[in-house]
DNA sequence: TGCCTTTATGCAACAAGTTGCAATTAAAGA
DNA sequence: TCTTTAATTGCAACTTGTTGCATAAAGGCA
């Protein structure tokens, strides 16, 4: 469970209340470790009770703002936790199981439907990670922190890349499994 | 929630006892939607309270081993869901949560243990779709249905070799911004 | 001032998946 | 025969994450 974490890393970058973070999280860590506010308002509350941030109330808001900052203690842990090993996270993909079923059930089962709409999504996905690409890391010199930030964008852009490919090689498949009018 | 789908389809492939299933999908279905034996066992008292699978006692066997088999209404739901559409799973990886911390903390934090660790079990993990490809989809003819697998199985293969060279690629810039003996 | 809207925080119920352990039955061994 | 072991099924508690709704405080405007 790296939510902790990902909160940590983003309040090192930037302190913030728990609502910047959900925004902020829309747009760059929460593409690789998505979090709702809900989530993110009761692990701020774990965080500060082990001590790792600390809050304080910010006058002139609306609501009841709050500002976090990370504690010396939680980038102890953060660089604690960097240096831990994970499993790679288990695939969980119900358009393979939809393609396995539409091998079971002899074709014409309709699978494609769900091959154009994911080809679509990854098509805009792609389309927005080349924007912060041209954005964020094209035409200059970039900091080392900047090298590993566009390589984690790098990934993302590969991942899109693939999907893409495979719906398309996956459409083309069916075609000809199925030839016209089927 | 693609479970009772993916039951359906594995049992269509074969009827067979929910242990049976259990150790199916530990080597096929399973490498995109895994599932334990608890998780398959509550989901097949609910495929045949819904009426879209039927048990029967197998004389001879160890314990209260039951055969699951599909009944036409169930092929009905699985044929209808293959048509529906789902979004495209979110990733969460902790390893990117890694390196934009390591990013944040400045370079030494250790993300290589993590980097280095994936990398093995990636190579593990293509090493076993390598010898599948081999066994079951190579030198001959194949079926339709055969064909939809090898598609399912060349998409594991594409990933693992993406996860490999991404780490490889990972580990290089490491090396780069860290100079020997940091 | 009083009311509505906007921003921010948070509770509670639910859903899906994991983990550890218990219960049932048959085969195997002393 | 009696005990042990293996195979199969299953319960219960816990964790993580989602969804819908409630509450709090400030700004805008009649």
């Amino acid at each position: 469970m790296s939510l902790p974490h990902a909160l940590l890393t983003s309040l090192l970058e930037q302190p913030c209340s728990g609502m910047d973070l959900a925004r902020r999280f829309g747009r760059s860590i929460g593409f690789f470790w998505p979090a709702t506010h809900q989530q993110i308002y009761k692990e701020l509350g774990k965080l500060e009770a082990a001590g790792w941030v600390r809050s304080s109330a910010e006058e002139g808001a609306r609501g009841r703002k709050r500002c976090y900052e990370v504690l010396p203690a939680g980038e102890q842990e953060l660089k604690r936790w960097v240096a831990e090993t994970d499993e790679p996270p288990p695939l969980r993909d119900a358009m393979m199981v939809r393609l396995r079923a539409e091998a079971a059930l002899g074709t014409g089962a309709g699978v494609e439907n769900d091959l154009l709409h994911r080809l679509a999504r990854h098509r805009t996905q792609l389309a927005l990670y080349e924007d912060i690409e041209q954005r964020d890391f094209t035409g200059r010199e970039l900091s080392a922190a900047e090298q590993l930030q566009y390589l984690i964008l790098q990934s993302g852009l590969t991942t899109e890349r693939e999907h893409i490919r495979f719906c398309e090689k996956a459409l083309a498949l069916m075609e000809a499994l199925e030839p016209a009018g089927v």
